[in-house]
DNA sequence: GTCTATATGTAGATAGAC
DNA sequence: GTCTATCTACATATAGAC
């Protein structure tokens, strides 16, 4: 099975209000069922459902079924990008940046929205988590996620001229992991530390220390 | 869809070595594709071909599909936490253990199996990061790996009386994140750090130094 | 234990009426 | 844009001959 898809035709003339809607009741759906059962989980008729709508319908707003996943996924890939970049931005305008700033620039906007904007930003952490394990969408992954790891990767080499930038890649990328880690596995936490208090907010303060801590000691 | 399945049934008779091997190249087959493509991307039919047998003799020998999924992740995970609770109990005998001892034993064990072990050992990690996206193999999970999970935790926590045991656990988690990540997302280390001169063997002591410093630290 | 055949359901995609 | 109907392929599972 192929995932490449055809760019979106040129559209002849506005869409409607109503179909707009339909559109956005299909991506909603599509976005809670692939990450609930993946890809392979998901059927189009099982999105029909989900949204309301007769199944002709998602074929025909969606094109195929890759097409849709791809649209689902990058959707939000695009707000999470754009809020991380802004707020590492924002920071470097008060003055010079520490690692410990530059992984809160990227840690924070997803925790946030991962505790404030609603379910779905929660979910979509499952669907980033399943796109990371699975072979077929590396190369979705490299497109909506890449571009700003790469981009925080070489601000924390800036900050560490002489360290190995193979080295802080990869701490990176267990950071990325445990950031992932954190949101789709607090039950497991709660299984395997749960005598103790909860830790609540402190979540994810403990999150950027672990992670703040790990790459300073990588880097060697 | 349930994933529950009935316990094998009292064999009346000792099956013959074909029937071993007929059994034994299914298994490896069905690991093979659950770990490349998932449950749901994977056929009973898929497993067949891959084992180079008819299909009835899959569900003949398996079971349904969720019973062979289960024995397949099972497998592995046995072997592993064998391995990983052997090298605690050797170490302990040397001489009383850190922090550092401890995550060695739990990390060291899939990385070497992952090296030298063989492919299988490598995509078994795609499996177990599956695995743990997916909430509905959440009780597998649980089954197959908290119980050597939670044996290491606790050694920390004994190690360390005063921190919160939670905030152990939630650092033991984004280790086995890291864990998981290292073994496959190696490309991504690649993409994001391409630069540099490769990390080779060493890979695994960044991975270590990076989890023993994140834990001390995130108990604050 | 193995194989053939098949029962029964569901998949993705599309054609054509409205 | 929407809806009905349908095509073709493939899914899991099992029954029964050898």
């Amino acid at each position: 099975m192929e995932f490449e898809f055809t760019p979106e035709k040129q559209r002849l003339r506005a869409p409607s209000l109503r179909s707009l809607e339909t559109r956005a009741k299909i991506l909603d759906a599509a976005e809670r069922l692939f990450a609930e059962r993946g890809f392979d989980g998901t059927s189009m008729r099982d999105i029909a459902a989900e949204a309301e709508v007769r199944v002709g319908l998602v074929s025909h707003h969606a094109g195929n079924k890759a097409a849709l996943f791809h649209v689902v996924v990058a959707r939000r890939a695009d707000t999470l990008a754009q809020r991380r970049i802004e707020a590492l931005e924002a920071r470097k305008v008060q003055g010079p940046v520490d690692l410990r700033a530059v992984l809160d620039c990227f840690l924070t906007p997803y925790l946030e929205l991962a505790r404030d904007g609603g379910p779905q930003w929660m979910a979509y952490a499952r669907l980033v988590a399943y796109v990371s394990a699975d072979a077929r969408w590396r190369s979705l992954a490299m497109v909506c996620f890449d571009p700003t790891a790469q981009r925080f990767v070489d601000e924390i080499a800036s900050l560490y001229p002489r360290a190995s930038k193979r080295r802080i890649a990869a701490g990176f990328v267990y950071s990325v992991a445990g950031l992932l880690a954190q949101i789709t596995s607090g039950w497991r936490v709660e299984a395997l530390g749960g005598e103790g208090p909860r830790m609540r907010v402190a979540d994810d303060r403990v999150l950027l220390d672990f992670c703040v801590a790990g790459i300073e000691a990588s880097m060697g």
